[in-house]
DNA sequence: GAATTATATTAGGATTCCTAAATATAAAAG
DNA sequence: CTTTTATATTTAGGAATCCTAATATAATTC
């Protein structure tokens, strides 16, 4: 069926990216509030979360890629991060690399402000659960999706694991599977950065849950 | 049903935000690729879209609002495009106030460039047609509901529009009504930046909706 | 005419961002 | 054993982004 609709509007997908540029513009608006004396700035606090997931620290250019800014924009913020002493610079085990981590007071802070902007977390929950679910699923393929084009690095996504098993129960309220922990889930279950993720060899699994 | 990933899991909704602030950050990294030369940083390339949807241009307040950034920060970015030659600034209607609109050449880039991140829309276009609709509502939902808590400003949506008649139909296609244009039309219709949009007085169309 | 109000800019400074060049270091090559 | 090479980070330099506080300007109000 074809409405007015159909030709005046701008695309569906491109009304979904307006949306996605659109939080984006506020989630970073935002996050220059938290940038108190006592706060940190937004990229600090991206690399504060990034060095709290990954375990064992990361080097200055894996920060730099995973903030996706060049090296010495990376190196003048962790510089900055370990005058306040939030990061401890540690030498690495390659040449010329060093190691970077949380000191307890990065530890710290970087629990207490979260990954999750409240705000944006309580408007989220105005949506019911369905329509959560369907949230978290496209996202989820937004990322992956993003991820295969070479667009972002690796994140540790439920459907690229090595332990996923798309549709293997008859149940509709968990359908997929997790070799790992041997549990079924479903689609509100997918985690975006799971602790124990493994990068799975192929697609295979993937295409049987898209 | 309570499974294992009910207890060890952070809930969806967290799930959700962290896979948004992703996206942000993503986005705001790649923005800063189109900072050449010939191009517009970030701030500036958000301000001529701001400028390109808005008829009769824009007080350098309103801008600044728009943007979610003080107004010397606004005020740097619009003398940067003036002397670019893409924005124009003309004494305003009130006491020392000035009007921006874009300027011949401004059109131009705002209009090459497009407030759409051709990557993220490829991405959101490897979601089928019911997903991105999905994804859609969520986003118009979420804004909404940013808009009511007043953590952003009033963005043109066809859910808080005068003209909106949500589920007046019965077929399942095309459930909402348009009295703008008299036109029957479906949640992948929903707009987020309707040039005719009037907001409305009151909630009740929007509590139909949702 | 003086005070108030609204709006934009200037001042000053930290941070974010870039590219290009310099530096340090371990390993490989001669 | 010395030199080269590859790698990783930092320095240098400069534009843009961000903030708060102070300042200019024009219209309105008293």
């Amino acid at each position: 069926m074809t409405t007015i609709f159909e030709t005046i509007s701008e695309p569906i997908a491109r009304r979904a990216t307006a949306g996605l540029v659109r939080i984006g513009h506020v989630l970073r608006s935002r996050a220059w509030k938290g940038a108190t004396p006592e706060g940190v700035t937004p990229t600090q606090g991206h690399a504060l979360g990034l060095l709290r997931e990954a375990e064992g620290g990361l080097s200055l250019g894996a920060i730099a890629a995973l903030l996706g800014v060049s090296a010495p924009t990376a190196s003048d913020a962790m510089s900055t991060l370990a005058s306040k002493g939030l990061v401890d610079k540690a030498p690495g085990d390659r040449p010329r690399s060093i190691n970077l981590s949380l000191t307890p007071q990065g530890e710290a802070l970087a629990e207490r402000t979260g990954a999750w902007p409240d705000f944006l977390t309580d408007a989220v929950e105005t949506l019911n659960d369905a329509e959560q679910a369907a949230l978290l699923r496209g996202l989820v393929k937004l990322i992956r999706a993003m991820q295969v084009k070479g667009d972002i690095p690796l994140q540790k996504l439920c459907v690229t694991c090595r332990y996923f098993r798309p549709n293997v129960h008859p149940e509709p309220e968990a359908p997929h599977h997790c070799a790992l922990v041997d549990a079924p889930f479903a689609d509100r279950h997918l985690r975006l950065a799971c602790g124990e993720h493994q990068q799975a060899d192929d697609d295979s699994f993937y295409e049987q849950w898209r």
